[in-house]
DNA sequence: AAGCCGGGGCC
DNA sequence: GGCCCAGGCTT
């Protein structure tokens, strides 16, 4: 357990965070509502994703979903498409899914119960007691990557804080110096000072207001907190895929619902296997996806792309239907568009770079 | 507890 | 190419 805290302690932590946080918080859309939507739908784009890449996404999705009700009365395949291009598309699916359980079994209004914020989908042990103290100002301390480095750091914890023990010790510290009544303004004080000072890399302790407490700054290598876990490097795979034409139109596939990019649409096609061709690999994939024959042309463009768990090269190509009628065998369904229709659907990065040139060059 | 799930920015 | 990130869900 971490050593109990004294009050003078606890109150300079208080008090120099919130007068530093007054003069140098960002100016952002959801600190200019209290909408508990807009806080709760910002919530759930910044789970994992920065602030920077969120804001053209945020103010495109509150204008095409104001309410929670726009948001239940949307199509699944609006919303991915609003989505496109931000990741984690298991968020859109839950927050869709959530939205309707709010008009259904709430009428509208976002829950500002633990209990009843905990049972909807996509709403885990931080995007909760964020809602509730942010949105609606109850005493919920949070624990995020902001605040388990800010921690770490001033009360110097070398303990690994991704084991669930280290974590339920950290949000104890964390509502020990909650200041009651002030959550929404305290919490988000100890994430932006984490976004803006106390980085992960080369933090900014002369401009800290927590610099005079801070333990991990007294050792002398405050970066070294919270301490990191060995990462494996990631393994690299080939994909190939066809634009595949008939009749001026080329085929596009959606992917499962579940997993990797699921309810995107894609260019048919798969992994390299040893030994193969990067033409021969198309042909198959093509077949065990659709249960059609192509002919490869000619190749398009290189793609490279980093996911989580793994890199990319994306190979292209034009290719020619030959014969057989498509099936959903690999896919749950599939579309001959003209590429002028192309950009109503919404494409994972990769695809979308070869999509883009495909529109470009017929553009011209 | 560990693996899966995107993408961008930084070095 | 490695590293970081305003996490949640599944197994």
């Amino acid at each position: 357990m971490v050593m109990p805290i004294s009050s003078e302690l606890k109150q300079n932590f208080q008090q120099n965070l919130l007068t530093w946080f007054q003069d140098q918080k960002r100016d952002l859309p959801w600190r200019r509502t209290q909408d508990p939507y807009q806080i709760w739908v910002s919530e759930v784009m910044l789970q994992q994703t920065q602030v920077d890449q969120v804001l053209p996404y945020f103010y495109r999705f509150i204008e095409a979903f104001p309410t929670v009700e726009a948001l239940a009365r949307a199509s699944l395949s609006e919303v991915l498409k609003v989505w496109e291009g931000m990741g984690y598309y298991a968020r859109a699916r839950n927050l869709h899914t959530a939205a309707r359980r709010i008009v259904e079994d709430y009428g509208g209004k976002i829950p500002d119960t633990f209990k009843e914020l905990s049972q909807l989908p996509g709403i885990g042990p931080y995007t909760v007691r964020a809602i509730l103290s942010i949105a609606y100002n109850q005493d919920y301390p949070v624990l995020d990557g902001n605040v388990i480095r800010v921690l770490c750091r001033v009360f110097h914890i070398d303990k690994d804080p991704r084991s669930g023990g280290v974590k339920k010790e950290l949000l104890q510290l964390a509502g020990e110096l909650l200041p009651p009544g002030k959550a929404s303004i305290f919490n988000q004080a100890l994430m932006e000072l984490g976004a803006l000072v106390c980085r992960p890399q080369r933090p900014l302790c002369l401009l800290c207001p927590l610099r005079s407490l801070c333990q991990a700054r007294a050792s002398g290598d405050p970066a070294a907190l919270p301490v990191k876990t060995p990462k494996k490097t990631l393994p690299h795979y080939h994909i190939c895929v066809g634009i595949i034409w008939k009749d001026h139109q080329v085929l596009i596939a959606l992917r499962p619902l579940e997993g990797l990019l699921g309810g995107l649409w894609e260019f048919p096609g798969g992994k390299l296997e040893e030994g193969e061709s990067l033409e021969a690999c198309v042909v198959r994939e093509v077949r065990e996806e659709l249960g059609i024959e192509v002919k490869v042309d000619k190749p398009f463009m290189v793609v490279k792309h980093a996911y989580t768990h793994f890199r990319i090269t994306l190979h292209s190509f034009h290719c020619t239907y030959l014969s057989g009628d498509p099936r959903p065998l690999g896919c749950i369904d599939w579309k001959w568009v003209s590429p002028d229709d192309l950009p109503q659907y919404a494409f994972p990065k990769g695809n979308k770079k070869i999509l883009e040139k495909l529109l470009d060059k017929s553009g011209q």
